[in-house]
DNA sequence: TTAGGGTTAG
């Protein structure tokens, strides 16, 4: 590119000369200010926006847009979607929306760009939603489309939805394409059908490395507890084969000590590394500090991630829960005043389950649900049997600092918990049920979903923000390990 | 000649 550039500087400003350099610089995934010096065209424009993705990129973006607006291009029909493509990239999918609102005729890859848009940001619903109307409105749809969709799907748990997306791509005798079976086996995996993934899998001929470490992840393998395992595969991977391990090797190593409860030797292995540890490794080590209470590790831990990440929430209420599990009630309150004073919210808890193509959202301690009365009765009777089976309440997992009676009574009205009491009265035992939630699943809601599992005989399939959880009778399949 | 959308991973 250096080549390039310098042949640039030498030669007359143009546009047509100038998209070329940008059209280069934007496939190596950076960005110039080239453009401030000649009058661009809808080219020019496309490929700049290309480039602009990503929140720090914004404000080159914006003013990119307003060059559009000046230039008449701003609804030119690829100016647009790369427009569009830009807001949503950079978390503003609101005007993401309104660009595409405003195009004059919508072709597949801008419909399919503003529902990847939703797709990305895990607006899973929304993207639903806007898919069904665009294809009743008669949009064409491309493998890009199922892929983009097949992501939104696989966030809801919504098998029905994609197996009709499998069978149309296959009955429309799609030819082969990696990223589209790559996506169906996510799919698959992640609603739980891991021998559809598997099947889809299997017959691929041809498969990159996504779809490996697709299935892989499907079938769970880091979270094993094959520490030895998978110590011996990183040395080899450095010792036998040369290569030299990225931070994300790093970062596997980080989470296999962890979850083994070998925290220190975890805390040691960061140390020693050639990389700035990130967030993503010192939250995983939070998650371990928890699962072992190990409560200096989780301070010192959580002390680096929340100079990195303030804004995120679930840090906080993990360091909550270690302390809650020690009975340090004085710094339990405290992170909860550390959270209003960094004006933190917590996204509130949602779980939802699919029941005949119906997705059913319960929130926690859901005031409005139309069958509110009916699962409030149901859900006594069940803690009433599993409390009879040793069911015993986790009060720790209340943030807030209020009686033993009402952290109960909060426990109870736990998204999760909701939407198990609802698949259990809509269902024959022999149903599994398949639950999806939006943040962790708590040590309360574990524990419950494992008794229900045993005293009502039922299969729980529960997906929360982090893994798969598969209850049959009274066990997890996490090992009590997330 | 030059242009827009896509999969996994704490």
């Amino acid at each position: 590119m250096g080549g390039a550039r310098n042949v640039f500087d030498k030669i007359p400003r143009g546009a047509s000369c100038v998209t070329a350099v940008i059209s280069g610089y934007a496939q190596m995934g950076s960005h110039v200010r080239l453009w401030s010096c000649i009058l661009p065209n809808e080219f020019t424009l496309a490929t700049i926006l290309t480039s602009c993705s990503g929140a720090c990129k914004l404000d080159l973006g914006r003013q990119v847009h307003s060059i559009a607006i000046k230039t008449n291009f701003e609804s030119h029909i690829f100016v647009g979607s790369s427009l569009l493509d830009m807001y949503a990239k950079s978390n503003n999918i609101l005007e993401a929306r309104k660009v595409f609102d405003f195009l004059p005729e919508r072709d597949v890859v801008s419909c399919t760009a503003i529902l990847s848009g939703y797709a990305q940001l895990g607006l899973d619903e929304e993207a639903l939603q806007l898919f069904i109307e665009l294809y009743k409105e008669g949009m064409h749809c491309n493998y890009v489309t199922f892929t983009s969709l097949l992501t939104a799907l696989s966030g809801l748990s919504a098998l029905d939805y994609g197996k009709q997306v499998h069978s149309f791509t296959y009955r429309h005798e799609l030819p082969f394409y990696v990223v589209l079976e790559n996506s169906l086996i996510d799919m698959y995996s992640k609603c739980g059908s891991l021998t559809y993934a598997r099947r889809v899998f299997n017959k691929m001929p041809e498969r990159s490395s996504v779809s490996w470490n697709t299935m892989i992840v499907g079938y769970g393998c880091s979270h094993g507890g094959l520490v030895d395992e998978g110590l011996s595969i990183f040395d080899y991977m450095i010792k036998e084969k040369g290569l030299k391990p990225e931070i994300g090797h790093y970062g596997c190593v980080v989470d296999l000590l962890g979850r083994a409860g070998r925290i220190e030797k975890a805390l040691d292995f960061i140390k020693n590394m050639p990389f700035e540890p990130t967030a993503a490794m010192w939250g995983s080590l939070l998650g371990a500090c928890r699962v072992h209470i190990n409560i200096p590790a989780g301070e010192f831990v959580a002390k680096r991630l929340l100079d990195i990440e303030p804004e995120n929430a679930g840090n906080y209420v993990i360091l909550s829960n270690i302390y809650a599990s020690a009975s340090r009630w004085q710094d339990v309150v405290d992170v909860r005043k550390l959270m209003m004073e960094k004006a933190v919210i917590k996204e509130p808890g949602r779980s939802w389950i699919n029941l005949d193509k119906v997705i059913h959202t319960f929130y926690s301690s859901d005031r409005f649900h139309p069958k509110k009365g009916e699962i409030e009765a149901k859900i006594k009777e069940i803690y009433a049997k599993i409390k009879e089976a040793g069911f015993v309440p986790d009060l720790s997992c209340v943030l807030h600092d209020v009686d033993d009676e009402q952290k109960e009574r909060m426990l109870l009205g736990h998204s999760e918990k909701l939407a198990i009491t609802f698949g259990l009265m809509g269902t024959p035992r022999s149903f599994m049920l398949r639950i999806t939630k939006n943040l962790r699943v708590c040590v309360d809601c574990h524990n419950f979903a494992k008794f229900v599992s045993m005293v009502y005989e039922r299969e729980i399939s529960l997906r929360d923000s982090n893994r798969f959880h598969l209850f049959v009778k009274g066990a997890c399949s996490c090992g009590d390990y997330w």
